[in-house]
DNA sequence: GCCAACGTTGGC
DNA sequence: GCCAACGTTGGC
């Protein structure tokens, strides 16, 4: 079983990278894309890494590492009528959502930014980079992976 | 706040 | 199944 990486993207002040720090875990809930969805529900495993980027920021940028900690389990904001996440075509013996659980890794002392990404070689393929692409959940290749996680090292504190 | 690029919905 | 209209995402 080898272990995959991928990225999420959250804007900040929704959920950042420090209140991840400050939490230690949190569900990823409130995915409402069924591309998305489906990466949550049958590719992410326990174990894989997380690049935590935060989307419109300023900038925006990844900002830090987390890991999966628990699997695909029924988002419960689908069946919560008061939530902006409710969905009434849900039920529970058949849930349209699914969330996992993140765990805080590791904070970066300064946010990586976009065009510093676009201007890292090695990341020209990365689906972040790819013009119009929105995909909230998405898969990123180890190599990717490693080449931000070191340049977030250089930053960190 | 603007708007391009996507995704979804629904009439036909 | 097509596609126009509408809603959302997210960089700028």
């Amino acid at each position: 079983m080898t272990r995959k990486y991928w990225l999420m993207k959250c804007e900040p002040n929704a959920y950042s990278i420090d209140d991840l720090e400050r939490d230690g875990s949190t569900g990823w809930e409130g995915v409402r894309n069924y591309q998305a969805r489906n990466l949550l529900r049958d590719e992410i495993r326990k174990g894989d890494l997380v690049l935590f980027y935060a989307s419109n920021a300023d900038p925006s940028g990844v900002t830090g590492i987390a890991e999966v900690s628990r699997e695909a389990f029924p988002d419960p904001l689908q069946f919560d009528a008061k939530s902006d996440y409710y969905d009434p075509k849900s039920d529970r013996t058949s849930p349209q959502w699914f969330s996992v659980e993140i765990s805080f890794v590791e904070n970066f002392a300064g946010i990586i930014p976009l065009d510093v990404l676009r201007q890292t070689s090695g990341l020209e393929k990365m689906e972040l980079l790819r013009k119009g692409s929105r995909l909230s959940v998405q898969p990123v290749m180890k190599a990717e992976f490693e080449i931000i996680r070191k340049i977030g090292k250089t930053k960190r504190r």
